[in-house]
DNA sequence: AACAAGGGATAACACAGGTTAACGAAGGTC
DNA sequence: GACCTTCGTTAACCTGTGTTATCCCTTGTT
């Protein structure tokens, strides 16, 4: 059940089987279905387990007193909504379904006792909280300086590198895709822009051949050509592998 | 020497005076001291330590490949650069003197043996690093979804509450003032408008009466004022002392 | 089969904010 | 004291993006 998350914490180091047991069990004491549209949690809630998407899209977002819309962060399985997060009082965000999911509640007390039990496990939580706050401030820089086309250029980059670490995405013949279920009006409150103007982007970005989307399935023609539009550099997913191989001798 | 830190974690946490020791002589250890302009450290750089903001205003920022510039942070005094970095191989981001800097670098090793020796430090780090998170969160929306008056109004008022949060407000005759040694080119580049848009935004809010800006002090008459242009709710800051007070049992 | 609802696509128009350029004030340097 | 550089200010003009309003298509419902 934890498949997505163990391949995505694989990018950073290797687990040994224990740790994947130790995973796998946390995964599945207690799965909760929602769905789409549902909220995890709302801004104002206790923080009460953790969270870890199993299945389905979901996305942070931060709604102001007069009803704009900002999504901070969008999840895919795999992810872990805030591992630390029990030490506020009050969550300062939503978090919803965007897509019918399955989400893990592993309690708090579950992940204190891995990371404490495992010092590979805690270091692998660590760098996935150290990858999620790289991803937002990657965001600032695209809300603050990406014009749109470059802006959703970007997206799309980052959530097919996302997808592909945790095995999302297809790349038979040459020409990757992956399933994007998410409307323009989601696309529009991540990027900050109106979705009448995300539908232009989406246009030019068609007849410029940097995508196609069709149904829910986005394919990617020229990954390099869409990178080069989006100013796009990967370093900030930290997906390089370098980080300590699996030791042997390590328990 | 550690005073703004100790003042800022003791927002979260009452802290022994045993951690108080702790922390001082961690950042007494070695401090580097920095010109404006200059970089604490740079994108693509190891990291080595964990930098502590001692005086002086710093932040992150990112640059395109065609040199537009996003800051992603205002630092202050009391401020950690990222507990946990050390855990990646290359910064994605760098870190640079707005004003002239002294900092305390501490060894990653003593920061694991502080964690390590004290739960309650342990817990306040993590706190620290939950409100850098959920500010990053907080500018995503600014930049996505506020105009340009409210956004500069809400760095503002993020601004103010953090500095007041480590003393480094004046608050006598119910006028609350603070200093801000930034240029309108750096302000431009952390809300990302053009400086001649800041400038006009700036010389409105002169207009409306909700900012007081000579020299390098700004004054607000009227702080409720401000945080309604902002729209601004200050729950993500998380300096509600709801935290678990200090407890004499524990060491 | 008829209907409703959500999502996508377009067009016309408006305006917030970017760009360029020029000038002045303040502060640092020799 | 003269010079230079950085920063703030302002004006004129332009453009990217928001707004409003339709229309169409798809999908699910009864």
């Amino acid at each position: 059940m934890a498949f997505h998350l163990i391949r995505k914490l694989e990018q950073f180091t290797r687990l040994s089987s224990d740790d994947k047991r130790i995973l796998e069990q946390a995964a599945s004491l207690k799965v909760r279905r929602l769905g789409s549209r549902e909220d995890i949690f709302r801004e104002g809630d206790k923080p009460r387990h953790i969270n870890l998407i199993l299945d389905g899209w979901a996305c942070r977002y931060k709604v102001l007193e007069d009803g704009r819309r900002q999504i901070t962060a969008l999840l895919i399985p795999g992810d872990l909504c805030d591992v630390h997060m029990f030490i506020l009082t009050r969550m300062d965000h939503s978090v919803g379904a965007i897509t019918p999911l399955s989400v893990a509640e592993i309690p708090t007390d579950t992940i204190l006792e891995i990371t404490h039990g495992s010092a590979r496990l805690s270091r692998a939580f660590w760098w996935n909280s150290l990858v999620e706050e790289a991803i937002a401030r990657e965001w600032v820089t695209n809300l603050g300086q990406r014009e749109a086309i470059e802006r959703v250029a970007h997206l799309f980059c980052e959530l097919f590198l996302r997808l592909r670490s945790v095995g999302m995405t297809n790349s038979q013949a040459s020409c990757p895709s992956f399933e994007l279920p998410v409307t323009q009006e989601q696309l529009a409150d991540a990027t900050g822009m109106s979705t009448v103007h995300v539908n232009r982007t989406i246009q030019e970005m068609r007849e410029r051949g940097l995508i196609v989307w069709k149904g829910k399935t986005v394919t990617i023609p020229d990954l390099e050509a869409l990178q080069d539009v989006a100013l796009f550099n990967a370093n900030y997913l930290h997906l390089d592998h370098a980080g300590q191989a699996y030791d042997a001798n390590e328990p």
